[in-house]
DNA sequence: GTCTCGACTTAGCACCTACAGT
DNA sequence: ACTGTAGGTGCTAAGTCGAGAC
C-alpha cells in the first residue's frame, strides 16, 4: 500500500509544499458552488433506506426482467438479435437511399443558379463531388455489427499495412543564423543544435520560465553536446537563442502567407501521405488509421506540475519501432537504409506499431480510428456492460450501504469509496510512483489533504468538501451532503493521520475491482462513470425536452443534458481567450437585432393601419402587410436563435461537452431522441462522431432506453 | 499477494479551416 | 470579398485495468 502511514517528515511537506503552488498557479476551479448545485441536481439518490430498497426491489425485478428480454447485450446473444434487425435493416436502406436522393436533387439547382460565375462553378462541381463521395462511403461502409464476433481474444484475422510514417529529418538552421553563448557567436553541432531549436521555439511559452523545464531541458540538452560543447555552454541563462527564435518566427509567419496555390500543392502533399500510410486493411476491410504518424521529436511538455517536463523526447527510428501485421500480408517496407526492430504477428492486439517512449519508459502505438470495427465494437460493448449495471446497481447500493456497518476496516473504506464513486463519478485513482508524474489522484488514492468534513456547511447536514487535482491536472472542487454513516466513516479515517496520508489507507484499485467484478461481470470502477453519465443524459433529455420546441430550443436542451453530465464528470476546459470579446459581439449583435424589431414591428403596424384606411381590400397594400409581418417573423427568429446561443455560450464558458459525448454517453441515447423529437442528427453529432457512432445510429430506433 | 508492464481508453489543448455575417 | 469565430481535427499525455512475473 503506497505512501500510507509511512509518510516521513519531508515527503509530507513536499505535499503541501505542492499544494501552495496549485493554490496560486491553478485558477482553473469548477465555478465551485455552482457545479456542485447542478451535480446535485441531476444525481439520483444512492442514499436510499434499507428498507426502501427492498420495497422498490420488487418492480425493479419486472422491469429487468423485461429489459433483459427485449435487449442481448454480450457475444453469445447478439447474433440472433441481428437477425432480427436484418429485415428492418434492408427496409431501412432502401427508405435512406430515396431519401438521399431526393434531398439531393433538391440541392443541385439552387445552388447553381445562385452562383453563376465560373469559378463557383468549380466549387459546385467539388461539393457535387464530396456528396458523391459521401455515398459512396455509406455504401462502402462495414457493417460489422451485423456480423458475428471472433473468438474470444482474436482481433483480426488479416492485417496488413504500411507502417507508421515517420517526421521528416532535422534540417539545419542556416549559416546567417548564430546561437550566441556570453555574446559570442557557436556553431552548434548538429545534435546540439536540433534540441537547442526545440527550446528556441517554445520561447514564447510560459513552459520556458519554469524553473523544473529549465533545468530538466538544460540536462537532456547537454547530453546531446559534444564534449567541446559541453565544457563551454554550462548556464542556460547565458544562452541567447534570439536568432534562432527569430527565424522559427519568420518561418511560422512565412507558412501563413502563403500563396492560395502554395497552399494547396501542400495540401495534396499531406493528402498523398494520408493515403499511403493513413490506412490499413483489415479483414478485406480498409481501415483509418488513428495516428499513423510517429510522435516526432521534441521537448516534453507534461500537464500540471510535471516533474519531467522540459526532457528531450527523442527522435524515434524505424529501430526503434515494432510492426505487428497479418502472417499472410506483405510486411511494410522500414525506410531506406533502416530496419525494424522487430516484426511480429499477433492477432490477439489491435495495435499495428510500437515503439518504447524515452520519458516514462511507457509503450506507444499505432492504432485504428475510432470509426473502426476494432474500437467501434469495444465501445459498444462498453456500453452493453453499463446498460447491465443498470439492472443490478441497486443491489449493488444495497450492499455498500450495509458494508459502511462492515466491522472490517477495509470493507467499509470500500464502501465509503464506492459511495464516492457512485454518487460523484470519481475516477477510480490508482497509485502512481512520486516524482514520475505531477500530484494528481483519484479517489482510492486521496489523501486526508484533500477533504474538509463540515458537521454543517451552507444549511447542510454532513457536508463533504473535495479539492484535488484529479487527471490531467484538473482541479475538482465540490461540496457534497452526504449521509451520516459515510461520513462518521470519514472521520474514523481519518484520525490520527497527517495531511499527506491516505484517505483509504487499507483500499486500493486492484481490491475495489476484484470485489467489483464479483459483483458483477465485467464490473470496474469506471463502468460507474459510464453508467451515471449515460443514466443521467436520459433523464436530463426526458425532463428538458419540450415537445413543441423548434430544432434550436430542442438543441440548446440536448446541450444542456449534455452539460450535466459534463459537469458531473468534472469535464473542464479553459475559458477561449477569446471568450469575453465575442461574448460581447454577440450581445451587440444581439441588441442590433432588438431594435430591428422594433423597427419591423412599427413598421407593419403602419402598414396595417394604411390597409384599414383603404378599406382592406386594396391589394397592394395587403401585400405590404404581408411581406411586414414575415420580416417581423423573421427578426424574432433571428433573435430568438441568438439569444438562445447566448444562452448556450455563457453557459459552456468552462465546461467541455465533447469529452462526455465522446466516451460516456451512450450513443443510442442521443439517437432514440434525435428520432423521436425530429432533430437533425447532425445537430448534434458532427461527421466524425457520426462515423464513430455509425453503429448505433444504424441498429437505434426511437423507443431505446439504456 | 504484490508489482510491473502492456494494451487500451479518456483527456484537454493548439492549430486549422470552413463558414456565417458584414 | 473579407474577416472573426466556432467547431473540427490532430496530437499526445494521462488515466484504467488485467495478466503475468516474481
Amino acid at each position: 500500500m503506497g505512501r500510507g502511514k509511512e509518510l516521513k517528515g519531508a515527503e509530507k511537506s513536499k505535499h503541501k509544499l505542492s499544494k501552495l503552488r496549485r493554490a496560486s498557479g491553478h485558477e482553473r476551479a469548477v465555478a465551485g458552488g455552482d457545479a456542485c448545485k447542478a451535480s446535485e441536481q441531476i444525481k439520483r439518490d444512492p442514499e436510499e433506506d434499507d428498507a426502501d430498497f427492498v420495497s422498490k426491489e420488487k418492480g425493479r425485478k419486472r422491469k429487468r426482467i423485461k429489459e433483459e428480454q427485449t435487449e442481448c447485450p454480450t457475444n453469445s446473444s447478439k447474433k440472433t438479435k441481428v437477425k432480427q434487425d436484418d429485415e428492418a435493416f434492408q427496409k431501412k436502406k432502401g427508405k435512406k437511399k430515396t431519401e438521399k436522393k431526393v434531398k439531393k436533387e433538391e440541392d443541385e439547382p439552387v445552388q447553381i443558379s445562385k452562383n453563376p460565375k465560373r469559378t463557383k462553378e468549380d466549387i459546385q462541381e467539388a461539393k457535387l463531388l464530396k456528396i458523391k463521395k459521401k455515398e459512396e462511403e455509406e455504401q462502402n461502409r462495414w457493417r460489422w455489427w451485423e456480423e458475428e464476433k471472433y473468438e474470444d481474444g482474436v482481433k483480426w484475422k488479416f492485417l496488413e499495412h504500411k507502417g507508421p510514417f515517420f517526421p521528416p529529418e532535422y534540417q539545419p538552421v542556416p549559416d546567417n543564423v548564430h546561437f550566441y553563448y556570453e555574446g559570442n557567436a557557436v556553431k552548434l553541432s548538429l545534435a546540439a543544435e536540433e534540441v537547442a531549436l526545440f527550446f528556441a521555439q517554445m520561447l514564447d511559452h510560459e513552459y520556458t520560465t519554469k524553473d523544473v523545464f529549465r533545468e530538466n531541458f538544460f540536462k537532456d540538452w547537454r547530453k546531446e553536446m559534444t564534449s567541446e560543447e559541453r565544457s563551454l555552454i554550462k548556464n542556460l541563462n547565458k544562452c541567447d537563442f534570439g536568432e534562432m527564435h527569430a527565424m522559427h518566427k519568420a518561418k511560422v509567419e512565412a507558412r501563413k502567407n502563403m500563396s492560395k496555390e502554395e497552399k494547396q500543392v501542400q495540401k495534396d502533399i499531406n493528402q498523398t501521405i494520408v493515403e499511403e500510410f493513413g490506412f490499413c486493411l483489415l479483414d478485406h476491410h480498409k481501415e483509418k488509421i488513428g495516428n499513423f504518424k510517429i510522435e516526432p521529436p521534441g521537448l516534453f511538455r507534461g500537464r500540471g506540475e510535471h516533474p519531467k517536463q522540459g526532457m528531450l523526447k527523442k527522435r524515434i527510428q524505424p529501430e526503434d519501432v515494432i510492426i505487428n501485421c497479418g502472417k499472410e500480408s506483405s510486411v511494410p517496407v522500414p525506410p531506406a537504409g533502416h530496419r525494424w526492430k522487430e516484426v511480429r504477428h499477433d492477432n490477439t492486439v489491435t495495435w499495428l506499431a510500437s515503439w518504447t517512449e524515452n520519458i516514462q519508459g511507457s509503450i506507444k502505438y499505432i492504432m485504428l480510428n475510432a470509426n473502426s470495427k476494432l474500437k467501434g465494437e469495444k465501445d459498444w460493448e462498453k456500453y452493453e456492460v453499463a446498460r447491465k449495471l443498470k439492472t443490478c446497481v441497486d443491489d449493488i447500493r444495497y450492499h455498500y450501504n450495509q458494508d459502511l456497518k462492515s466491522k472490517q476496516m477495509s470493507t467499509r473504506q470500500r464502501a465509503v469509496a464506492l459511495y464516492f464513486i457512485d454518487k460523484l463519478a470519481l475516477r477510480a485513482g490508482n497509485e502512481k510512483e512520486e516524482g514520475e508524474s505531477a500530484d494528481t489522484v483519484g479517489c482510492c488514492s486521496l489523501r486526508v489533504e484533500h477533504i474538509t468534513l463540515h458537521d454543517k456547511l451552507e444549511g447542510d447536514d454532513f457536508v463533504v468538501e473535495f479539492d484535488f487535482l484529479g487527471k490531467d491536472s484538473i482541479r475538482y472542487y465540490n461540496k457534497v451532503p452526504i449521509i451520516k454513516k459515510v461520513f462518521k466513516n470519514l472521520k474514523l479515517f481519518m484520525e490520527n493521520k497527517e495531511p499527506g496520508d491516505d484517505l483509504f489507507d487499507r483500499l486500493n484499485t486492484q481490491m475495489l475491482n476484484k470485489h467489483l467484478s464479483s459483483l458483477m461481470a465485467g464490473l470496474t470502477a469506471k463502468v460507474f462513470r459510464t453508467y451515471n453519465a449515460s443514466i443521467t443524459l436520459q433523464q436530463q433529455l426526458k425532463e428538458l425536452t419540450n415537445k413543441g420546441d423548434n430544432v434550436a430550443e430542442m438543441t440548446l436542451s440536448y446541450n444542456r443534458a449534455n452539460r450535466a453530465v459534463a459537469i458531473l464528470c468534472n469535464h473542464q476546459r479553459a475559458p477561449p481567450k477569446t471568450f469575453e470579446q465575442s461574448m460581447a459581439n454577440l450581445q451587440a449583435k444581439i441588441d442590433g437585432r432588438k431594435e430591428q424589431l422594433s423597427l419591423a414591428k412599427s413598421e407593419l403596424k403602419q402598414a396595417k393601419k394604411e390597409a384599414k384606411s383603404k378599406g382592406n381590400s386594396d391589394p397592394k397594400s395587403q401585400m405590404l402587410v404581408e411581406r411586414k409581418k414575415t420580416a417581423v417573423k423573421r427578426c424574432e427568429d433571428q433573435l430568438l436563435r441568438m439569444e438562445l446561443q447566448a444562452t448556450d455560450r455563457e453557459e459552456n464558458k468552462q465546461i467541455a461537452l465533447g469529452t462526455s459525448k465522446l466516451n460516456y454517453l451512450d450513443p443510442r441515447i442521443s439517437v432514440a431522441w434525435c428520432k423521436k423529437y425530429g432533430v437533425p442528427l447532425d445537430k448534434i453529432y458532427n461527421k466524425s462522431q457520426r462515423d464513430k457512432f455509425a453503429w448505433a445510429i444504424d441498429m437505434t430506433e426511437e423507443d431505446f432506453e439504456f
